[in-house]
RNA sequence: GGGCCCGUAGCUCAGCCAGGAUAGAGCGGCGGGCUUUUAACCCGUAGGUCGCGGGUUCGAAUCCCGCCGGGCCCGCCA
């Protein structure tokens, strides 16, 4: 039934509800309901990356909101190994194939390893964004001592949790071996290493380093056969069992997981339960981002959206946005779609602000919700000006280079949207104008036809003997009709040839913008590429 | 073999997750306006069995079941 709202009305706020519900069944202290992401470490980090520990934050704050306390911890996988070389990369990664990603160099030098780079970007990202979070490492967990009783645990129980991870994924793998992976202490591989035997009394491990199958193919091991010490932090548990001793170490009741992980978050339950004891988080699953051709992005693949990327374009606002908005649903994602979260989130701003009106009082409530999370629940105290991002985008591209945040403030004030700059719109006419760049792109040179041409140099002369607007105004209207072409045609011609679409500004005033001597070169140059190479003739 | 997502106007999609009153937007199309057109615009207009079939309900694009079509994830990788 619609009677009762849940906080503010977000999925966000009732997924806080299902875990304060949880949380009183169980029994379990609810002063501090910590909420975990996990950070990858292994390749260039993606909007779904980031996705999971903002959505993260965003549970964190609804529980804040409903009078609990919580905390995000943002926990990177910087033990896991290197399986693939993200395109892109060096090929000489190629030798770390299989290493911990936190013991092989950064390749873009300013990190101190590959794996402080990558969980690196998340991070920068996240703080940008003003996510708030506690951070672990993989590294300082295991060598620190903090999974030690899960390790034991987990490996003191390695048959049953074998046997279950076969019956529940059917990978019979754990059954012959222990789900920890040594570090090779002669080859430093960490997946190339087959743990044989664990010994509770001195907590230890063996191992032979066998090889094993990675990325797809098999990399042999060094051969060596040693032994380290759970407490060394020379070794990790497998993801099929790690999760679960973070959880219960860490005392986490919430975290989500894409689908691709669906399986091991199951078996990670059940460990978590059953062996360790403590009752397994409360999940939320949610749908992978895909691109634009509707594959899963990964962070192996290049050309994946980046937070970077998006924010080089988009306002903070609009990417929180596109991951507040809906939990449930797959969605694509490219730089194209930018705009339009841009514009969205302006929208909500109006609602919140009472500018709009929407139908259902419900609606509004929700939506103004869905406005303070985005916010991270401190709403700005007013409104800023709004204006369409592709209308900034646009006249950003025609403006010129030397002056484009007061070519396109001037532009808005005549077409009385705007009276002043703001912080806040200037940022989005810089994002606007490198959108409009990188995205509307500078398509392919334009070769105006012959007639085109032809009538291009007399309209030039004429730009470089008059300044008078109307007169280079009328003068493209008489030149055409004097070419016998019709004027709209041949401002299009001017138009793909000045700023490479076939609308633009009013021309006159344009062309005094950039400057007619600039324009005029322009458009000769365009008009010498028709009548000497060739171009179309008509 | 297991699981999930999507299927709404010519196109791209929103709305679905907490069911409500004539199902929306942008672009495109068509007609017109802004007294030589151009960005931003304005007005009018085009009409979609909300994939199909059942069910629940006073009421379903929205919830449940089945089916069809497209796609993705997992299958001894973390």
């Amino acid at each position: 039934m619609s009677g009762r709202t849940i906080g503010k009305g977000t999925w966000l706020d009732k997924v806080a509800h299902h875990i304060v519900e949880r949380e009183r069944r169980l029994g379990r202290g609810s002063s501090m309901l910590r909420v975990e992401s996990g950070l990858g470490a292994s390749g260039i980090p993606h909007i779904g990356s980031l996705s999971d520990a903002v959505r993260a934050y965003g549970v964190k704050l609804a529980l804040e909101d409903s009078g609990y306390g919580s905390e995000l911890i943002a926990f990177s996988d910087d033990m896991d190994g290197l399986r693939k070389i993200p395109s892109g990369l060096p090929k000489d990664l190629e030798g770390y194939i299989g290493m911990p990603v936190s013991r092989i160099p950064d390749p873009f030098g300013c990190h101190g390893s590959y794996g402080e780079h990558m969980s690196g970007l998340l991070l920068d990202a996240l703080d940008d964004l003003g996510v708030e979070y506690r951070h672990h490492t993989g590294v300082e967990a295991y060598r620190g001592g903090l999974l030690v009783q899960q390790v034991r645990k987990i490996l003191g129980n390695a048959e049953v949790v074998g046997r279950k991870i076969e019956e529940m994924t059917g990978q019979g793998k754990f059954v012959k071996v222990l789900p920890f992976f040594p570090v090779c202490e002669r080859c430093g591989r960490i997946y190339t290493t087959v743990a044989t035997g664990y010994d509770p009394r001195t907590g230890t491990v063996t191992y032979k380093c066998s090889g094993g199958e990675i990325g797809g193919r098999w990399v042999p091991g060094c051969g060596h056969e040693g032994e380290v010490k759970i407490t060394d932090g020379e070794g990790k548990l497998s993801w099929k069992a790690e999760f679960a001793a973070r959880w219960a170490a860490l005392d986490i009741r919430f975290e989500a997981y894409g689908k691709d992980l669906a399986d091991s978050v199951r078996v990670n339950d059940w460990i978590s339960d059953r062996v360790l004891g403590y009752p397994h988080p409360y999940h939320i699953r949610y749908e992978l981002f895909l691109d634009k051709s509707g594959r899963k992005i990964s962070k192996s693949i290049g050309s994946t959206l980046t937070p970077q990327a998006w924010m080089r374009y988009g306002t903070k606002q609009s990417l929180v946005l596109l991951m507040f908005k809906r939990i449930v649903g797959s969605r694509s994602v490219s730089v194209e779609e930018i705009p339009k979260y841009v514009d969205e989130y302006d929208r909500l701003e109006d609602l919140y602000f009472g500018r709009k009106e929407v139908k259902s009082r419900e609606k509004l409530m929700k939506l103004r919700g869905l406005y303070e999370y985005v916010n991270f629940l401190r709403p700005p105290g007013r409104p800023d000006v709004h204006v369409p991002f592709r209308l900034l985008a646009e006249l950003a591209y025609v403006a010129p280079e030397d002056d484009v945040v007061g070519f396109v403030i001037g532009r808005l004030r005549r077409y009385n949207m705007v009276k002043g700059p703001t912080a806040g719109l200037v940022e989005k006419i810089r994002k606007a104008r490198s959108w409009a760049l990188d995205v509307m792109g500078r398509e392919t040179l334009f070769v105006p036809s012959r007639h085109e041409a032809e009538a291009m140099l007399e309209l030039s002369g004429v730009m470089r003997s008059t300044e008078d607007p109307e007169m280079i105004q009328g003068a493209v209207f008489d030149i055409a009709r004097r070419h016998g072409i019709d004027p709209p045609e041949f401002f299009k011609a001017l138009y793909m040839v000045l700023i490479g679409t076939d609308k633009g500004p009013r021309f006159s005033s344009y062309v005094l913008d950039i400057g007619r001597e600039k324009a005029a070169e322009t458009i000769e140059m365009a008009s010498r590429r028709a009548l000497d190479g060739g171009g179309p003739t008509s």
